[in-house]
DNA sequence: ACCTGAACACCGTTCAAGT
DNA sequence: ACCTGAACACCGTTCAAGT
């Protein structure tokens, strides 16, 4: 006995989607084969003629993380000239749209073995946009160096604690003192 | 057959504490009943008599560590008079010692169902820690509560960020920026 | 009171066999 | 080329049986 019965063949970009949607569902523990199996009208013995092993799988669907997000996310917030717009801009996507799901899990997976090369190299690109910001409001290298690490420590904190419904309620509901802060002096 | 030859019988906190000891060097999802049971030279069986089930064994082994983490850390740092001085011995805390290996693990896993409420217990006294120090600086509620957030929020991120070497390499060497940073002016 | 050992369920993995 | 179904391993859970 063999192939599904009528239905068009599955691809491997068709499991990969899959467990990217159970990424964001709950996160890389969820991508289960059995499940995802049924989902998809296979058997789990399907699954082993496209992949190798299940971790094959999961750095499959974080590579469709990472192409999408590269494509979609900062280039439209490059092209905001005024530097601490685009800090707002930056943090506003923060606070509001609590990103896409799959982005709010992996933002908290970063030390995953599977999941930290990718976003380590996700992460370099947005600190380096940060480091344009502080550097075009005329900071020298070592102070942008730490406000961008501040900045984006901050963002990983943010989506960490809010996961937190007890916590998330202590939120502040304006982002504009934020953007200050980061910003601001700083008294030595 | 029964009783396991001679040994003193096993406890609850045993099991607890091997548990604890696993979280500290895997995370949460390292805490294998089986190889605990290896460990303690015993077996899977016997778990069931002490606890109805895992999820209950990792109940009992965060109570331990917010038992012990409570009675620990806090009271050295409330007998700082001066604010600022407070504010840098908590960064140094982080920067320099790791914490406990637990609480690395912890610090990021706070959106787990088991860790969250125990979790947050533990950072509502932290932060209440940091509007302490905020208000003797003479902020008002708002800014203070702000200020309070985006500290726990860097505490955080800087955990997670650190767990990764490639990013890891990008944090500041010294800490007065970012305590200055922190308790600065912010020019709205 | 405290433990063993056998049994089952769930799921990752392998593989011979099908079309 | 793509899939099935049976088999095994690993580990959480149950339970009758031991001392």
């Amino acid at each position: 006995m063999a192939t599904r019965d009528g239905k068009t063949p599955l691809s491997r970009e068709d499991w990969a989607r899959a467990a990217l949607d159970a990424i964001a569902a709950g996160g890389v523990a969820a991508v289960s084969i059995e499940s995802l199996a049924r989902q998809l009208h296979a058997t789990r013995g399907s699954f082993y003629w496209h992949f190798r092993a299940r971790d094959e799988l999961i750095e499959a669907a974080l590579e469709l993380w990472e192409r999408e997000n590269t494509t979609a996310g900062l280039p439209a917030l490059e092209a905001i000239g005024d530097p601490v717009t685009r800090l707002r801009a930056l943090l506003r996507s923060v606070y509001q749209a609590p990103a896409d799901a799959a982005e709010l899990m992996l933002s908290t997976a970063g030390d995953d073995p599977l999941v930290a090369p990718v976003y380590a190299r996700v992460t370099r690109r947005r600190m380096d946009e940060l480091r344009r910001i502080f550097t075009e409001l005329g900071m020298e290298p070592a102070e942008v160096a730490d406000r961008a690490w501040l900045a984006y420590a901050f963002y990983i904190g943010h989506h960490q604690l809010r996961k937190n419904p007890d916590i998330a309620a202590l939120q502040p509901a304006r982002i504009d003192r934020m953007v200050a802060l980061l910003t601001g002096g700083g008294n030595s």
